[in-house]
RNA sequence: GCCUGGGUAGUAUAGUCCGGUCAAGUAUACGGGCCUCUCGAGCCCGUGACCCGGGUUCAAAUCCCGGCCCAGGCACCA
């Protein structure tokens, strides 16, 4: 009874009978915590994709984060492409990371490449070099890997200033190959923190670039390329996942040795979701094995992926508002959370209609209405469709084999039903041209014409133990109202008393978003 | 193996810095109820956690020590 009353009327009437109870119901209204030393209109964050592979959700969220954080502060936001391994960066990648934060909503401000500063980072060595903290060295990989493993020096670290650049001179004139040289950084040869032991700062690949061709053979590293582009986009705060939490310190000396400004770093771990993989290589071995079908397979988390399975950017964007959060503890998130916030974006906005999984025919004897028009929404003014009534019904499997002789059902917004007689898998029946009665069984139904449509039901690729889950993508096939021809792909609607379902690229084909 | 970080309900978290107001809050999940011509939404009620062991203290989720477990790093990848 209370709870029929409007919601002011509520609130109202418990501050009567005691105030506190209000304070102690009130939902946290929870968002991303304050930025540590943000200045107003004074925050630089950025989007660092490395373009050498499909975006997937841990990106998406990252990038949100950034995006969040600069709104928040009326900032500044840089889509930055770490494109520094030639053999790695692919065309298409570039592309797919700007389609997916559009699609997210993510607006950036300023963009490049890390490729178009070859030139910048050049310059930057060369004064490296100059002032004797970094060096040209020519161990093979092995011995490298060796003696900073076990922190000692090798020779080329105490030569001379001009033999270095003598080097690296050579490296830029093509006179020295890949492999026979690299530009090091001198740091610490014996920090417990092994990213500071003289790591290569410079190396010579010959591979052509997708932006930059055979122009460039010499490419930084990641923390050069890295610290410098922070520090010249005056970057304020790094918002990244942990894995890059060695690297803070070595990245901040290369700047404080380059006159560089340090942001502010903040790490967390990696989001990743139960029972998908998100690595690169796990995936490709997926596709190459057959197990998937490809890097938008419907049970993977690549924004791709998402999209097809009907998850909302608007969705994505609160989840990680709510639940997101900086620590560095292992996170493994549940679907339940993400299909919470994506079926309240979905509710108000999304039309029912009728699919009849596993259909038995129902007859029905006397009945003789030709039609009917019934709403998309049960509360929002989403309009109505018109159905055509032919001669038989079908009504769900699941529903009829509970039905016998005398059974009473409702066809829902159309008649009551009651069973005469059950003759193998059809169903006969009389109506009653009544309304609902309490407490009696609502079906959904398809008459004639229909539509025939398969629904893929996609669960956990890997189940807690970590064995390949059989049943990752199980397939529903029955028949819906033709009004689903009126779908597009990537339109959601709720399927009543199954689910909301996404077209997918083939027209009578849906994908189960979530119930 | 060596270095870093972590461990609050099934899940994600708040609280931990500055010990008491935390017999631990929120969301989701789960159970029950209300409402509804959906098994959806909404509303109400309930179940459910401080990794383990010591110590300090009048008092510890919070501080100290030890253990266990988890994640990340240890590339001429990012």
């Amino acid at each position: 009874m209370v709870n029929a009353l409007p919601y002011d009327e509520i609130v109202n009437a418990l501050t009567e009978i005691d105030p506190t109870l209000i304070e102690r119901r009130r939902e946290e209204k929870r968002d991303l915590p304050p930025l540590p030393g943000a200045v107003e209109g004074a925050v630089v964050t950025r989007l660092p994709p490395e373009p050498s592979g499909f975006m997937h959700i841990g990106h998406a969220m990252s990038g949100l984060v950034n995006y969040l954080y600069k709104e928040r502060y009326r900032g500044e936001l840089w889509l930055r492409f770490e494109d520094t391994d030639p053999r790695k960066a692919k065309l298409e990648y570039y592309e797919n990371f700007r389609e997916g934060y559009r699609w997210l909503g993510i607006e950036w401000d300023r963009e490049k490449n890390n490729s178009d500063d070859m030139e910048v980072f050049y310059a930057y060595c060369k004064r490296l070099l100059e002032s004797g903290e970094a060096y040209a060295c020519s161990c093979d990989q092995p011995t490298m890997r060796a003696m900073r493993a076990r922190g000692i020096p090798c020779v080329h670290r105490s030569l001379d200033v001009s033999l270095n650049l003598e080097v690296w001179d050579g490296m830029l004139e093509n006179r020295i190959g890949e492999g026979e040289a690299t530009i090091r950084f001198k740091g610490d040869v014996s920090s417990q923190n092994t990213a500071l032991r003289d790591p290569v700062l410079f190396r010579v690949i010959e591979s052509d670039h997708p932006i930059t061709g055979d122009r460039y053979r010499v490419w930084p590293t990641y923390d050069f390329a890295v610290s410098v582009e922070d520090g010249i986009c005056g970057v304020t705060h790094v918002l990244r996942t942990s894995e890059f939490r060695l690297r803070d310190e070595l990245q901040n000396e290369i700047r404080r040795r380059l006159g560089l400004r340090n942001p502010l770093f903040i790490e967390y771990a990696r989001f990743e979701f139960e029972g998908v993989p998100v690595a690169k290589r796990e995936i490709r071995d997926l596709i190459e094995r057959r197990v998937i079908s490809g890097w938008d397979d419907v049970r993977l988390v690549t924004v791709s992926a998402l999209k097809r399975r009907g998850i909302r950017p608007e969705a994505i964007k609160e989840f990680v508002r709510r639940y997101v959060a900086f620590t560095e503890a292992k996170k493994e998130f549940s679907w339940d959370l993400l299909n919470a916030v994506n079926r309240r974006v979905l509710d108000p906005m999304t039309p029912r209609l009728f699919f009849v999984p596993n259909p038995v025919t129902l007859v029905i004897r006397n009945f003789e209405v030709r039609g009917i028009s019934i709403p998309l929404h049960p509360m929002e003014r989403l309009g109505e469709r018109h159905v055509q009534l032919g001669e038989r019904f079908y009504i769900p499997g699941d529903d009829a084999s509970s039905f016998e002789a005398g059974t009473k059902f409702r066809l829902k917004y159309l008649c009551n039903v009651i069973v005469d007689r059950i003759e193998g898998p059809t169903v006969y029946g009389s109506c009653v041209m009544e309304g609902p009665e309490p407490g009696i069984r609502i079906v959904q139904w398809v008459s004639e014409p229909n539509i025939k449509v398969r629904v893929l039901i996609p669960g956990p690729l890997f189940l807690k133990d970590g064995t390949f889950n059989d049943q990752s993508l199980r397939v529903v096939e029955g028949f819906a109202e033709p009004y689903v021809a009126n779908l597009r792909e990537h339109d959601t609607v709720q399927f009543e008393r199954f689910g909301y379902c996404t077209r997918d690229s083939h027209e009578n084909t849906f994908i189960l978003t979530h119930e």
